[in-house]
DNA sequence: TCGAACCCTCACACACGTGTGAAGGTCGAC
DNA sequence: GTCGACCTTCACACGTGTGTGAGGGTTCGA
């Protein structure tokens, strides 16, 4: 498909697809018109994308964590020392990142929860 | 405490804690030569907020969330419809957040496993 | 009393993700 | 053939969190 399309798919812009692969986070052919094409996959990819962005992750580490996200056994290949270690700390960061959240949350659900019961018996 | 202790306690720097001051996500008193002055609490709540910004909150939407997180029920004062409605979107946002995260770091953990596992039994 | 270490404000600068527009090529429908 | 919608690259600009340094005041111990 081309970029427009995936755009609109994927809720994005042109623009930010152009930047990811500009980053190395995702790939396309090239027609002979010079029109990019991307398959279908790019879809889930760039909702991924989107997601550990959104979380806060630089494009920089999504590209080193993404390559062991996409299939299962075959990208068991060779990482290297650096790459399992830089894995490792971000799986850490990450788990920080979720409890942060999770508490942060929770709190957030608390209040309202409580916030609701005020409203119905005030007083 | 002074900015520099807090900075230390808090592992960020003087200049941070002063943008942070100035977004209004903390407040100090001020002595008579102008010095800022922390109380025992900032601590946390400097704590807190690094980990929402590093989770990707704005510091915008830190200041509104953070006054429903500080206490108990003395808060539940008299929040516009306006703020709770803030809240139940932040609370959907972050819950996306954290679900996003959980994936991928649990993908990041199935990808670890494997590898340790080939590197034990080769082949 | 001097110097080191701390504090203040102000301001310029950077990285990063994103918006926007210019200048131009391609394609499909009328 | 022309028009609108799409694509290309390039470049400038913004917001946000952060670094850094200038210029200057305070505090405290040697």
């Amino acid at each position: 498909m081309r970029i427009g399309e995936l755009a609109r798919r994927t809720g994005t812009t042109p623009r930010l697809l152009r930047y990811y692969e500009e980053q190395g986070l995702i790939t396309s052919a090239r027609g002979a018109n010079g029109y990019r094409d991307f398959d279908e996959a790019c879809v889930d990819r760039v909702r991924q994308i989107r997601g550990l962005l959104d979380s806060g992750l630089p494009t920089r580490v999504i590209k080193q964590i993404l390559p062991c996200l996409t299939t299962g056994a075959v990208h068991v290949s060779d990482p290297t020392p650096e790459t399992i270690a830089i894995l490792e700390r971000e799986h850490a960061r990450m788990s920080a990142r979720i409890e942060c959240l999770t508490r942060n949350r929770d709190a957030i659900a608390d209040y309202l929860a409580a916030v609701r019961l005020s409203r119905r018996a005030p007083r």
